[in-house]
DNA sequence: TGACAGGGCTAACACCGTTAGCTACCGTGG
DNA sequence: CCACGGTAGCTAACGGTGTTAGCCCTGTCA
């Protein structure tokens, strides 16, 4: 039986944002706002044409239903997290290539914690999304550790510590720092990040 | 500077579950079952009440509103997989206390995908459940590592990989056995695990 | 000038959780 | 025996959700 590997090409690129009219890019921007400022639940399409100053029927005119808004959120949200995760893994500057990796990742979602929390949600509708840009964003995480289940592993630390954080779910008077550098320390352990600068 | 550590006092006990009167039993057995078989979105009060065989109001004369239903369900969950991590800490056959926690948790959770992202749903009203539940049902990650940190790193990877995987979220092909090996693989680099049967 | 598209609007639909208020039944106490 | 109160069902309805249908004004262009 051969073990079959996750399908990973070459060197990913990162893709082309969609276009956006004016107005488009008026929505999805004041949508960023009620969502970080309001809540996910707040987020709903007479509360975001309200912010905008028209009525929901009309945003059907430019944007094709809610979950088309929440498509381009998460786009958004996937660019900034790509160029975050490229740049620690490019330059880690005095921490470890880990270290680096996952303190990006961390402060980048913990910036706008609704946006991952939606990104990242059970229900969102993944296939919509901007052919090969998950794949770009997750990059690094093959980058840092040069094989691939290692990298799945990685970042599915990353992603488990990040969401129970932003959920409050770890014991009350926990120092998140030393439980994110409690797993950077079992996967430097293991190897992760010892040729990643050759890479 | 002290770094403070988390709250955790001695041996957690398992709580007492809630007396259910024998109709509510039944409402929460038929919603496991529409959880599971129909899905999260199908669990509507007016679903629930028609696979019972009442209207969708008079649940309201057992139960106090949803989120109630779901915390009924969650606990049900919470005991499951309390009882099944503990048995994976007391009696490890053949595996690494670590491989033996997380084969139990995955199967657990695979076992009700539905539910499980429930009982993790950021929306969740944790505070609702049974005192104690949560903590009792986690002690195993400290009892396997022995140390508080490394049991949330520990409980964070499980977490991240459980809810990748069951959100198909992994590069298509991979074998999910070697991401769960490569987690289990790194924490016991770092030492989780050795001194686990003497705790 | 007339056609047409863009982009706003109101009205309405189906579904959601939930509440109010009514009504049967059923056991118990006077 | 009858009246009472509690249990547990019901219908009607409310406000909220995403969404659709259909109308109308306005700018552009042949």
């Amino acid at each position: 039986m051969t073990t079959s590997a996750p399908v990973r090409g070459g060197v990913t690129t990162r893709p082309e944002p969609r276009t956006r009219s004016t107005r488009v890019a008026e929505l999805v921007g004041r949508a960023h706002g009620v969502l970080e400022s309001e809540g996910p639940e707040a987020l709903t399409m007479r509360r975001l044409a309200e912010v905008v100053g028209i009525r929901a029927p009309s945003i059907y005119k430019h944007l094709d239903g809610k979950p088309a808004v929440e498509v381009a959120l998460v786009e958004d949200g996937l660019f900034d997290m790509g160029d975050a995760l490229h740049r620690a893994v490019a330059d880690p500057g005095d921490h470890s290539p880990v270290a680096s990796l996952l303190g990006n990742y961390r402060s980048e979602a913990s910036a706008r914690p609704s946006l991952y929390r939606l990104t990242t949600a059970s229900a969102f509708p993944r296939a919509a999304l901007l052919a090969g840009l998950e794949d770009w964003a997750g990059e690094p995480f093959f980058l840092v550790t040069g094989e691939a289940y290692l990298a799945q592993a990685l970042w599915a630390f990353a992603h488990g510590t990040m969401i129970l954080e932003l959920d409050d779910r770890f014991l009350t008077g926990s120092d998140l720092d030393l439980t994110w550098g409690a797993g950077v320390a079992a996967f430097e352990a293991l190897g992760a990040g010892h040729s990643s600068t050759g890479f």
